[in-house]
DNA sequence: ATAACTGCAAACTTTTTGCTCGATG
DNA sequence: CATCGAGCAAAAAGTTTGCAGTTAT
């Protein structure tokens, strides 16, 4: 394959680097879309993104490379209910996710207290906290200009 | 059908009555296994308890009697990394789920400081929290008798 | 009576995989 | 040049659905 080599690199490209991935072309520019998000996009949409650059990078290869990611520990995915998975760095520090509830729209957040109060959860039932997951769930409150708070 | 009354009721079926289902031979019978239900099993599992009574029950049946309860507000659907999804009754108090890393195992709990937490994060960000969910991912802890920490 | 429900098999959706060929280190 | 990765199509896996016959109300 040749055409879909940049010279340009990107913080997943160098990760695959690390980890010894071969970089393909395809997973050059799969890495690329991938630094590039900002949102919680599903592989449909990755590769619909990658597909747009070129067009020769098949829906397989975006399954296996997010999914090598995702055990490497370069990306994390999330279930969704009922649908497909999406996916974000996990490079970033650590946070959870605020959904708004009408428009899907993903927010982050994090809060040490939380997760403070969930190691000790854990240890109270006898158990050392390996993982967790918390999504809350809202709605958008009015943007109550004259002095809300 | 025939043969698979029962005169008993159960919580569930009381509530397929006040919701205006139909109550089938069928439905009683996963109502009662729903019921019964202390864990939190899959489509598959419930199939196979309801089967073990009256082998007639499709597992069609079963999933559309799950999903109509869903909707109903009935039941708690839990959606679980590449698999199947898990149910329990909604009817309970709050609680979140502990999940034993190793076996899967669900044990619950709750914890007002965490929820009002919640809320509270929710309100900073500008959204009313309506709903949300907490796993959190475990591992035993060694139950050393021999005061080891 | 009739709208709701069931069983069966087939359809669907998302994700994985076998195979063969090509590209990378 | 040995291995790992890509593309394609087919298989899995979980869930839903069309249809024709049954049943609860």
């Amino acid at each position: 394959m040749e055409g879909l080599k940049s010279t340009m690199t990107n913080r997943i490209e160098a990760q695959c680097r690390a980890k010894g991935l071969r970089l393909t072309g395809q997973r050059r520019l799969i890495a690329q879309v991938l630094s590039e998000m900002r949102d919680h996009p599903d592989v449909m949409a990755l590769h619909q993104r990658v597909v747009a650059r070129d067009d020769r990078v098949s829906l397989s290869t975006v399954y296996r490379t997010v999914k090598r990611l995702e055990e490497e520990g370069v990306l994390a995915r999330h279930e969704v209910r009922g649908g497909r998975a999406r996916y974000e760095k996990a490079s970033k520090r650590h946070h959870d996710h605020l959904i708004d509830s009408a428009t899907g729209r993903v927010i982050e957040f994090s809060s040490p207290e939380i997760e403070r109060l969930q190691e000790e959860i854990a240890r109270r039932m006898g158990y050392r906290l390996v993982g967790h997951r918390l999504e809350l769930y809202g709605e958008r409150l009015e943007q109550d200009t004259s002095r809300k708070q």
